[in-house]
DNA sequence: CATGAATGAGCTTTCATTCAT
DNA sequence: GATGAATGAAAGCTCATTCAT
């Protein structure tokens, strides 16, 4: 038992409360920044937007973040690249077939990512990268680089179990990408706020997508896991 | 011969020229807007630029277009539509197969489209959609309507000759749909301004999607016309 | 005569009064600059207090200079670095004694720019050239460098007719200028808002300098102009 | 000896070395101020790096000293005059001739003030006096007033044994002043980073100015100390 | 006493829009 | 009609100052 605990952990008992705080900002003001980097751009939300729809004053967000430009880098890190490490080790643990893998992936994609609004950063990139080099390069090489690489080892390794017909990497990647970047761009641009009628189903669309994907590479056409009896 | 017809004529000709470059202004600043907006974004787009490359006046851009938005909604308004019936027309007459019809009308739109500014007017919509929900009505009514139409018609003709496997037409548009516009938008944004060698070959891009696409939808993989002995 | 007046006055007609504004503009901006940059040095005086001063909008400031650093740059060379091509001109055409020029100078130098507010440039740039490094480039030469030639000029002449004593060029020139920018420097700082009866009569202070630096460099004293008969 | 004297004596060591530290503090900004003032002037000198730079943080800056310009006030206030009774009196004792008597003093002023920090704050006063009128009241009696003495003293000790030339005291003391001032508000200002080769050497500088000072002054030329065999 | 997270007024610069000519 | 000088509302970012802990 330390002799002297009041001393030991009074300074951390004042600071309890502050520190708390502090330790909330930076995912505060990452969560409001990107709702409003998704709903308006990039380069129509203002800083001071962000900071007070995280409940702090501007000078507070550049306290965090030395600008709006590090301030998307961050938002593009906590919800886009700083989980490739832990879906590349999903992937490696995957002891299916390639087929069955490829469509797990974009479904996961899907899920953890399409369908919420992280994917609106993809858009958002589409739209400003013209605007923004810097954010472009940064997204090229922290985004698309690794995400490419990811989807062409899917490809390898189905072509490498004779699963896959032989398929120029390069461009067979897009095969994967295409679908689902389309699907991001479309929701957050023309298919928003459309009746509910004429509104895509995201899952129909990515089956469709994925069925004739597969049929197309492989030799036989894989089953739907939802058709698995 | 008057000696100075000119001058004779002058207060005539003058204003002849005067109102035809009057009728024309609007054109001029149309056609110089849509290259900006599709260059540079519609924000990044300063009027005064606009009214420069038409040759006129920054007072000049706002007798005609009462902000800078009704001058994007201008601009959109006259660059799309109106050749639909054309492309229409060719299908009817087209006597080959479903499948290299398909083909054919991919990369026909590539040729005429996809690879011209006009597409930038897609990316463009993609990109400002969201700051112009009545704009992105009107582009879906004029354009993405009769657009899927034409897809679904090529789909429907292989699957009535048995050509193609059944699809559920309503998502089997976005087969063909998904690529085209995803390559434009790439191009016009993250693909911009990167190393050639990096470059997405279009051509290249386009064949192994199609080729994929034919083989998800047909029994047997029909051959690109390029290999056609 | 022109057989058509009123085509070809006209147009001038029209702008006479806007361009007349337009051609005055640049000059009360540059001198409402310079009365703030003295009153209250180059960082504290706001871009905006100056369009004021001049009786326009902040925004038709950068209309005229493209920067606040270039309005500076603008009022040093509309004050000081624009006269040196007369000066020097002026200091070929003396003809009478160099001892006689060089008191010649330094008087003038006082009632050209030492007791007028062009003056005050000087000390601002003495108090804020560490800040602005690009200013104090900038300073040092388009009016450090020529100043300097100048003196040398003047020095080199009384040597070269024997009526000075040599002395090492590159020290002598502040025998002249430490006399001249101690005097802004003072009468801009610390010499200010004193009771009249301690404030500094600079005919007294520069007869004493020129007096006792003449007495230095030449043989014999040459009279002070206001001495001779 | 007690095996944990610093545990027992804990309170006591504890309050005496906080108490020290505590007296010290106004210290510790106060030489940090200064520092910085003189490196970088007042408005460029962020309150935080003080603070920083005598290890406390921010906050206890403002305990000390309500506002940035108090503590520019109390830099000015500690760290002025008190030399000058010494001085005066190494005067007194001097016994060579008032030639020797007066590059003497300005030699050792370059090597006792010119050439060291405290310079600094002669320009700072140059340059800061307009925007504080009572800090230049206060120099001008605490530090101008009693240094323009002696050099009263020593021009009136040249005078009264002949070998100085009769020269208006008010103005004469400006003869000595005017060197050191320019040079030292040079030397931190546009002298500052520039290329050693178009330095200013100091001594060269000095020496020059008082060389012909004297020769102005003295019916003979007295020659220069190093120079004496 | 000491801290440092938080504040917000203030700065320079841009650009859609207006309006006297 | 056409012009372009003039406007002024923002925007991003800094930093002296405050105050809860």
């Amino acid at each position: 038992m330390s002799p002297h605990p009041e001393i030991v952990d009074a300074p951390c008992a004042v600071r309890a409360k502050r520190e708390r705080r502090k330790d909330a900002r930076p995912g505060e003001l990452l969560s409001a920044a990107m709702e409003l980097f998704v709903e308006k751009g990039f380069a129509a939300t203002r800083a001071e937007e962000v900071a007070t729809r995280a409940g702090v004053s501007k000078g507070t967000l550049f306290l965090y973040f030395s600008s709006k430009e590090e301030l998307f880098k961050a938002v593009v890190r906590e919800n886009i690249s700083g989980r490739f490490a832990q879906w590349s080790a999903e992937m490696d643990s995957f002891s299916g077939s390639s087929a069955e893998l490829l469509r797990c992936c974009m479904l996961a994609w899907w899920d953890r990512v399409g369908s919420t609004k992280a994917a609106g950063i993809s858009k958002l990139m589409m739209s400003e990268a013209g605007n923004f080099p810097e954010l472009a390069d940064f997204y090229r090489n922290e985004v698309v680089k690794p995400g490419n690489a990811l989807i062409r080892r899917v490809l390898q390794r189905g072509m490498d179990s004779g699963e896959f017909r032989p398929v120029d990497l390069e461009y067979g990647v897009y095969l994967v990408l295409a679908p689902m970047m389309f699907l991001t761009t479309w929701r957050h641009s023309l298919g928003h706020f459309v009746a509910p009628q004429t509104e895509l189903d995201p899952l129909a669309y990515f089956n469709t997508h994925i069925d004739n994907l597969l049929l197309g590479l492989c030799n036989q056409a894989p089953l739907r896991q939802s058709e698995t009896p």
